[in-house]
DNA sequence: ATTGGGTATGCAAGCGCTTACATTGTCCAT
DNA sequence: ATGGACAATGTAAGCGCTTGCATACCCAAT
């Protein structure tokens, strides 16, 4: 045989009509157990596999499930997605990653493909891109949940944590420590919503400890570690010098810590560095690093369980945002009292 | 509109059929621009998207690549299929990405899920599975490529490196440096060639310096820090212990270090360790980790471009293997001579 | 034996798109 | 004017599958 095997080859094979060997494969409790058999006897001995574009377009659904993620470089979103597959899978849905490298243009393309191939439904990160794109999923009716975010707000249904009030809680404990001065290192925040809610955070804390928000030493990076670097690099440029180094993301604190030693400056001793996310790395660090834990497999499995929820038409009241957790370990230290 | 406008929609809005319809999306110049321009109009005033499924069954080509990497959750395949995507993408392909956890049968699934999506072409991860798998790509005559190894004597054209020699390279230099008992931690090698080939590329170099190669202590654990760590205790609960420790990857090698911290070994004072695919976390890593260098990037270009050509059914002459290269860093210290 | 009520199966109409082929229209050479 | 060549567009036949409806069949009850 030349080409694959069609439900008619199969039917033929088996001596029945395309509706039985649909309906075998679809429905098997419709058929009664010999022709089954038999029919599945001719599937096998065949190596039939469905033609996919054909049954979506039959069927109108295609049990998948579509994610962008902004980035596969690093393992920010792997552990969640890898729960959110993992419960996908178990519902009977295949997942289809692309990642769009924290380009919101390359984001619509791959959007557009996605609902385009059929997805069921879709998971994005984040809140933040044009409307446009909103109304274009309202209008082709594809159920969207918005991951590692939060909001009763946003345009979509959410499943995820409050980054703003997980980093203030963060900044908190930092200025409790007895910090004044800070510094933070902060992914690009035009269009990554996460990012800017951290930064927030940070400021909330700061001005409800009576300090000037604005005095936050700011830089601008990319979640890789050579850009944290050369940020953490610029910020133990400034006089004074920040007491202790905020990062948005713990693969940032990794380059902190990095840039910290080639600069030769103790961490904690001289400066504190503090990530979030708490990744495998995070306790692995020298010094190991303080930051925030995210429920990841937590969030995977509930933005699992409610986009395909949705998908299914039924209908679902908003869930609280998940809960993060400070995680102290020694990057970070208390001050001497100075008053 | 309560429903996504289909082909016919546009015709009729455009006053056309939907054969002209068709030809302006796919073949604009076989379309005068006049109507070209009433139907471009019409599309956008629809908010038009060709319906997938549709379009694969009519046309026969998805212009879709899938990709199964055995696991997302660290960054092992990240930095290849992002480079793989890229360049996909500048070709006009769109890449799919499923995981599967390291599991043979849900590495089946998704190849099943895959085919049936009607890419046009696969990419695996190394050569391990089993002949019925191959039998049925070919069977369906989707083109598959595969990474992260390399063989002329593999059942699908390869793009990667030799995994063997890579780390043998690796191993050649340790015992350079006056090691004789060595230690490995290595993933099972049950269903992962790569794994296979790296345990076997030591026990060269080892055999090749005069060792006995059944004298490599080796232990098996999954690519994730806490099992590694496991296994590096087992491996310095062993007497002799081993003077160095080769992990069969930078993540294991990271459990291992911060395990060697927490049993107060210093590194490479007390025991020297390396890793394998000179990850960003490698460096930073205190000691720098010692690790071999794999081209991620030039390798998922190589293999985006030889997957596309085999689609399009261009004859390919098999590449010759990527270089890896030996990085060296504090980790790995000579012995001091003994004899 | 008949009849009625289920069940198991077959029939055939699409699903939205592409594309080979047919048709219509245009323009130029004669 | 007329025919021919070519360009622009339309017509309609699938692509492989699902599913509502029709048919055939089986068994129990009469």
């Amino acid at each position: 045989m030349t080409t694959a095997p069609t439900l008619e080859d199969v039917a033929r094979a088996a001596g029945v009509s395309t509706a039985t060997v649909s309906r075998c494969l679809n429905m098997p409790d419709r058929v009664v157990e010999k022709t089954r058999a038999r029919v599945m006897k001719a599937v096998s001995d065949l190596n039939y596999t469905p033609n996919f574009g054909a049954r979506v377009m039959a069927a109108k659904r295609t049990q998948t499930i579509g994610a962008i993620i902004p980035t596969m470089e690093n393992a920010i979103f792997a552990r969640g997605i890898q729960a959110f597959q993992e419960t996908l899978h178990a519902k009977g849905y295949t997942l289809l990653v692309a990642s769009s490298a924290y380009d919101p243009a390359l984001e619509e393309q791959e959007i557009k493909a996605l609902v385009a191939r059929g997805a069921d439904g879709l998971l994005l990160i984040g809140q933040d891109r044009d409307g446009s794109v909103y109304d274009y999923l309202a209008r082709q009716q594809v159920p969207t949940l918005l991951a590692w975010t939060h909001g009763a707000d946003a345009p979509c249904p959410t499943a995820g944590f409050d980054n703003r009030a997980a980093m203030r809680g963060l900044a908190e404990v930092v200025l409790g420590k007895g910090h004044r001065r800070l510094g933070m290192i902060s992914a690009p925040t035009a269009t990554n919503d996460r990012a800017r809610q951290r930064v927030a955070g940070v400021r909330d804390a700061m001005a409800a400890a009576g300090l000037d928000a604005n005095a936050l030493a700011l830089v601008h990076a990319p979640y890789d570690i050579d850009s944290a670097s050369t940020a953490f690099e610029g910020l133990m440029g400034q006089s004074p010098r920040p007491t202790v180094v905020l990062c948005g993301n713990d693969v940032q604190a990794a380059g902190a810590i990095h840039q910290a030693r080639k600069m030769s400056l103790a961490v904690p001793e001289d400066v504190s560095i503090t990530g979030f996310d708490d990744m495998d790395i995070a306790p692995v660090l020298s010094p190991p690093l303080t930051t925030v834990a995210v429920p990841h497999r937590a969030m995977g499995q509930r933005a699992a369980r409610t986009l395909v929820a949705m998908v299914e038409g039924e209908d679902m009241q908003p869930d609280a945002p998940l809960a993060t957790q400070v995680i102290l370990r020694a990057s970070l230290k208390a001050l001497p009292q100075a008053d």
